[in-house]
RNA sequence: GGCGAGUUGGCGGAGUGGUGACGCAGCGGAUUGCAAAUCCGCGUACACCGGUUCGAUUCCGGUACUCGCCUCCA
């Protein structure tokens, strides 16, 4: 493998360039995800930092090599939502404690969760560390910042984290901490010293989950959760932070200030990677809009994981992308032509040049499956095949789905081959007509020609409507 | 109000300081009993107004519109 020479570009939110990857540490590629808070089924916006941070993550893999990249993913398995779940199961009148359902919850989410977003072609990450497994890190590093004095508790079981101790606070998302205040939408409470301080610790009742801590039985803030997973599992200092742009303020903030003021230097994350919103048919997706709808439920409705794939793929990820059924049928009718053009075709040794440069280019997704589009017309299948792997399509795992089952069709063939024979001498169609109606209702395409009759099955193929064909 | 992103042909969607990516749809042709599939060919698009330049869709400034975040909703 040559490609270790290949020069990856990114798009840092940190300097808002475009600028050369060169990771820390060669040897130890790392980056860290957020993940899901579990306490519902991912949603299709949810889905699309996962898809797109799982290309860059085969780019690594393939550029420095497997075991020189470290990928992590969190789940939040602690938090006011997932609690709501617990509380209103238990007014329903389910049985066990209030932790007992949360844990059910938790554990039953995040199996959802691992199975669509396999379905969606993506990798499991290095890691997947759940916060609940990183409370005495968390309880350690809020130890550390009050001690360091950019955060106080308030005597009443909270800890604050002190916005204005933290100079940079507001660099990454370009605010200022003023400007902030002044658009007065900031809840003021009596426990905060400053109205934009965040809470790194609360209290809990006796039912919910908690943990004892200097502070009494308490769960932790949002934020520090992956302050204290990512140092954890990847160090102080790690290559690549991704999520969704949404995120950037304040989670990511917030972040960047608890660890920085934690390790006492401005190191953390060095490329801070944001993807763009998905809208639904031009709209935000909300329940109100009624346009809501999960992973799950499209592939319930039988759109092929791999669909999702390529459509989120068509759309670079630093642009908000519109979900519509006109870009599903039209990937879908792409994917199938390319499984046909690659099927029993054995991959070429590399992606073609063409497609890995796309990639590296700030990952072009849309860029790259236009040069496969090329392949595709040149009637390079090994190259295509190979390249497609590169970006998680037409993998052997997702295929499934358009690969039909071997079915003896040629009973059928010969049947309207022998038709049309007559026909021609007859000049009457009627019958080859009538057959060909039959087999395009019953989903298959008829491909007639003077070398032949080939019955192709399509989305639709039924083979129950077949038979009742004479 | 503050911060940020965006505006490309019928639709989707890349990219570039100077010869119209790519896909879908459409049109013409080949082929076909007719279709389908396949193959060949066909498109002078870059919101608006200024500026820089020999030359701008591409750089700079402004205007309009759209969207996101500022509310632990990805």
């Amino acid at each position: 493998m040559t490609t270790s020479n290949t020069v990856i570009k990114l798009h840092n939110t940190k300097t808002r360039k475009k600028s050369e990857f060169t990771p820390i540490d060669a040897n130890n590629v790392r980056m860290y995800l957020c993940g899901p808070t579990v306490y519902d089924r991912a949603h299709l916006g949810n889905a699309r930092p996962v898809v797109v941070f799982d290309v860059l993550y085969r780019l690594l893999l393939e550029v420095y090599g497997k075991q020189h990249v470290t990928y992590v993913r969190n789940f939040t398995d602690v938090d006011d939502k997932i609690n709501a779940t617990a509380l209103s199961r238990k007014e329903a009148g389910a049985p066990g404690t209030l932790e007992e359902l949360v844990a059910e919850r938790t554990e039953e989410t995040i199996g959802w969760y691992l199975s669509d977003m396999g379905k969606l072609g993506a990798l499991e990450p290095d890691h997947m560390p759940r916060a609940t497994q990183y409370i005495d890190q968390m309880i350690t590093m809020i130890e550390g910042l009050i001690a360091k004095g950019h955060a106080y508790a308030d005597g009443s079981g909270h800890v604050l984290f002190s916005v204005k101790s933290y100079d940079n606070y507001g660099q990454l998302s370009g605010r200022s901490v003023d400007d902030m205040i002044a658009g007065a939408r900031v809840e003021i409470a009596d426990n905060k010293r400053d109205p934009m301080d965040f809470v790194l610790w609360k209290p809990s009742t006796d039912e919910l989950p908690g943990w004892d801590s200097p502070w009494g039985r308490g769960r932790p803030g949002w934020h520090i959760e992956c302050s204290a997973m990512s140092q954890e599992l990847l160090g102080a200092d790690f290559d690549i932070h991704a999520g969704g742009n949404d995120l950037m303020f304040p989670h990511h903030e917030n972040e960047i200030a608890q660890s920085c003021c934690a390790n006492g230097d401005d190191s953390f994350a060095k490329y801070w990677l944001h993807n763009e919103m998905l809208q639904v048919e031009g709209k935000k997706m909300s329940k109100s809009l009624g346009n809501f709808f999960t992973v799950h439920d499209l592939l319930d409705q039988d759109i092929p994981g791999e669909v999702i794939r390529f459509v989120f793929m068509q759309t670079h990820y630093r642009k908000p992308m519109d979900w519509t059924e006109k870009k599903a049928g039209e990937a879908e009718a792409t994917l199938r032509k390319w499984h046909a053009l690659t099927a029993g075709i054995e991959p070429a040794a590399n992606a073609a040049a063409a497609v890995q440069e796309a990639l590296a280019d700030d990952l072009n997704t849309a860029g790259a499956i236009a040069e496969m589009h090329k392949l595709a017309a040149a009637g390079d299948a090994a190259s295509l095949l190979a390249s497609a792997r590169l970006m998680g399509l037409l993998t052997e795992e997702l295929a499934g789905w358009a690969t039909q089952p071997d079915l003896d069709l040629s009973a059928y063939e010969a049947q309207l081959l022998a038709a049309r024979e007559t026909a021609m001498e007859t000049k009457d169609f009627s019958q080859v007509d009538r057959l060909k109606t039959a087999f395009i209702e019953a989903g298959l395409e008829v491909r007639m020609s003077k070398a032949g009759v080939e019955l192709v099955p399509g989305s639709g193929f039924d083979p129950a409507k077949l038979e009742a064909v004479e």
